[in-house]
DNA sequence: CCAATTTGTTAGTAGAGCATACAATTTGGC
DNA sequence: GCCAAATTGTATGCTCTACTAACAAATTGG
């Protein structure tokens, strides 16, 4: 009965049956990549959304933002809230779409293009630090696990 | 051009070069699990967070707030504010640790242990949706790469 | 042409995370 | 034993992400 006390030298913190949770381990991993991503663009002052939402903008000018949140899994409240933000800091600016009234169409500015290029550097160093740990083929099995669950 | 138009889930939404980048899938992967987390647990209102913590609780009574927080990657103030929700929910108590005056020790109600059940239940028909589409082999190696992520 | 749908917008709510400051307690150096 | 430093908990305030609900404008389809 009960599990002995935790007298190993273990410095791993013990997470008992939970480390048997495959969706613990994701969420564990995504906190990880999502802390050092933060140290990371302290410089930058950018979040992982907004980074996304820059490079996928910047990747296709002109794309509407119902959209963009399909592509990032964001609702259109969410992403109305980071386009605005970055509107703000002039990264991004809305065009009514002539196609579609109903749209707006979102284009980089010319220091939302600057803030994009060095986003990409800073994504370079952080990816690196995350696929150090794996070897290529490795790095291929994981994503495409992970892929499937997010389709 | 081979997708069909549909109203489904499974838009392949393009994310060119966004693809390559394994942290984004990372992410994606964690909003997917996440969201249907949400909805598995919609009845009983916890959240992954909350959830964990009862689950903590109820393998080492006793715990205090800071070991609690150090196995689930939270800082002190975060950690807090689970507690207390948890607390102000009557699924858990403190009490002032003998050995340590500093340590608050924490410990399930008995409408504590009876959430854990449930939840745990919940957690089988969620772990269960998140596994289906993999191998035994495959989740074993993919909990290991995610180990080597999160430590 | 009118009703339904799509897209954008605003407002409100909530969880999670972090920083800072402070109080109580314990620990360690002297 | 005493005092400074470290540990733990607490309170406050801020940010980001995500969701809901309601509404307006434009488009689409029967």
């Amino acid at each position: 009965m009960g599990k002995p006390a935790l007298t190993e030298s273990k410095e791993n913190a013990e997470i008992g049956a939970l480390d048997g949770i495959l969706g613990f381990h994701i969420r564990l991993a995504h906190g990880a990549v999502y802390r050092h991503f933060v140290e990371t663009f302290s410089d930058l002052g950018l979040t992982q959304k907004q980074v996304s939402v820059l490079w996928l903008v910047g990747d296709q000018q002109g794309i509407s933002q119902i959209e963009l949140g399909s592509r990032l899994h964001m609702d259109r409240a969410t992403t109305m809230t980071i386009v605005n933000r970055l509107q703000d800091r002039e990264y991004l600016r809305r065009e009514r779409s002539e196609e579609d009234g109903r749209k707006q169409a979102l284009f980089l500015t010319t220091s939302g293009h600057a803030a994009l290029e060095e986003a990409k550097q800073c994504i370079a160093s952080h990816e690196s630090w995350l696929k150090n740990r794996f070897t290529r083929q490795e790095i291929e099995k994981l994503v495409e696990m992970l892929t499937r669950i997010h389709e």
